[in-house]
Parts: C-alpha cells; structure tokens; sequence
DNA sequence: ATTCTAACA
DNA sequence: TGTTAGGA
C-alpha cells in the first residue's frame, strides 16, 4: 500500500510516516515512480512505533528494538532478541530518576513560593504591567 | 488525484 | 509536526 492508505490505516500522518523512515523505523520499498510501498506489517509496526515513543524511548533505540516485540493487540510483548528486556529495563530506570529529580525540583519550588506568599500582592501588580 | 523533496513556520 | 511550494 501506498502512504496514504497507510497514514488512514493508522491514523498517523503522512509526514510522521515519511520521518519514521528517515529515523530508520520504516524502509517501505520504491516503485519506479518512486512513490513508496508499505507491507502490510508496516500497519503493525506503525503501532508498535506509537506505543514504544509514548514509552519515552528514543527513535534510534526503537529502531533496534521494534522487531523484538510484539503486539498482540492490548500490550507490546518484549520477546526474541537476547538484552532487549534488559534494555528496557534501564530505560525504566532512567525514568525513576527522571521523576526523582522532577520531584526535587517541584519541592524546591514550592519551598520557594511558600516563603513568598505574603509578596504574591507585589509580583501579581509587576506582572500586570509586563504580561 | 496522489505522492515526492525541501524548507519554513 | 503541520504546511506549503514546485514537480512528476
């Protein structure tokens, strides 16, 4: 199929479906029009795609990983590939601490906005001025 | 009508 | 990412 039945097939648009390429996520063949043609398992990998990104993973890891899962319809299955599962283990890891620091910062914040409560007054009429 | 590349917003 | 120009 062409791009336009993939991008409605799927429901993502034909520029993300032509950048998923150009990250190495997608290799639709040409036709000698040059007009590329997805497989049919490319409507499977689209969603495989979509869910690893709203995993966080970054497109070059996907890239690696995306033909060692699989989707049975609900959930992605991590399978095949030896270090795959291990992989997305550290990525797991990596979002713990992302939410750790996250949590650092938003105490600081408010520790910083609790002690200036009383100057909310002054802040709320400069900003008025400069919005 | 559909897609392509490149490039700007 | 969306959109658009200029072609095939």
């Amino acid at each position: 199929m062409r791009i336009g039945a993939l991008a409605r097939a799927t429901g993502v648009s034909q520029r993300l479906l032509r950048y998923y390429e150009e990250q190495g996520l997608l290799r639709p063949t040409r036709q000698p029009n040059g007009y590329r043609e997805y497989a049919e398992a490319d409507m499977a990998a689209v969603r495989r795609i979509r869910t690893l990104i709203q995993a966080g993973l970054p497109t070059a890891v996907i890239a690696h990983i995306l033909a060692c899962v699989h989707d049975d319809g609900t959930h992605l299955i991590p399978s095949t590939c030896p270090g795959v599962t291990n992989h997305l283990r550290r990525e797991q890891a990596r979002v713990v601490d992302a939410i750790t620091q996250l949590r650092t910062a938003q105490q600081a914040l408010d520790e910083l906005l609790g002690g200036a409560l009383q100057l909310s007054r002054h802040d709320t009429a400069e900003e008025t001025r400069h919005p």
